[in-house]
DNA sequence: TTATAAAACTTTAAGCTTGAAATAATTAGC
DNA sequence: GCTAATTATTTCAAGCTTAAAGTTTTATAA
């Protein structure tokens, strides 16, 4: 998925687009998650859960991560334990629907987060130093406009 | 890392654009790995070792291939076993280095490989069809062009 | 009611992934 | 030649990931 295209018909150039996208988004994500790891012993995805409970203070339901995050039900579950053991965050039954449980950041996982994300944002900053503002909004743009022609259709 | 961002300051856009890329990666790549998986009942690391592969006919080492798809040692090692295992690709030690081994498509390899990539093209024609053949090399110019400002440093 | 289906999660097995440690073979310095 | 450093690869432990199967709880509907 990370090679070249393999023939020079019609669909050459997105071909070539979509190798692009893959190898920066590669090349960048291994960037990051190295550094979260040296820099605060954490990894990408227990980043990214925490990321999504920073934005909704009020809670998430497992299905609800797993949906906003584009991951599996039980890839969810596993991260979530892992960071319930950490004291990060908190998992607590509800009143109504005794299946779902709602997860919550602890104040402590809120702490650690705004840190991390604060030095993250820089991060990327400085990876996509050689993106103008201006390019960065129009490809970011581009990326949403061609993404809500498909996705989400199944 | 598929979170919005959290602040306001001026790092926001390349934050939002980093956002985008990542999910637009992710989603693509999932659709994708599905397709293989059910289609042709192979995963999508193997289909990029056999992409590899298949542009050097002469053979690549495991560093060259590791280094090639942007992943660990380790992790090449893993899927070049189950490759061989399936017939697919074979392992010969070298004559000059005896540290070193070639791997290459076997015959069967090679077949397998160009009807999947043929059909995978399509795919990537389908699943990106929002994006103009315009629009995608414009695209693809500025992935290539910020990428080439901050990679291979290390 | 009371089965039956649906929904929310968890568990499981297999495979992917990394970083670090271990092996083996080659190269460099003396 | 002989030791030390380097290079190529594999092995390992821990964690991530999915799809599929299993559990528990809630909703549907005859």
């Amino acid at each position: 998925m990370v090679a070249g295209p393999t023939s020079t018909g019609p669909g050459k150039e997105r071909l070539r687009l979509w190798i692009r996208l893959l190898r920066a988004s590669r090349t960048i994500e291994a960037e990051l998650r190295e550094r979260l790891k040296k820099e605060f012993d954490t990894t990408l995805p227990r980043f990214d859960v925490m990321a999504a409970l920073y934005r909704s203070p009020e809670g998430m339901l497992m299905s609800d991560l797993s949906r906003f995050l584009l991951v599996s039900n039980g890839n969810v579950t596993g991260i979530v334990d892992r960071l319930v053991s950490e004291g990060l965050v908190t998992r607590s039954r509800r009143n109504g629907d005794r299946r779902t449980s709602m997860v919550r950041l602890t104040e402590e996982g809120t702490k650690s987060f705004a840190t991390i994300a604060a030095v993250h944002e820089g991060w990327v900053g400085e990876l996509l130093a050689g993106v103008s503002e201006e390019e960065a909004r129009r490809l970011t743009g581009m990326l949403k406009s061609f993404r809500s022609n498909w996705e989400g259709r199944e």
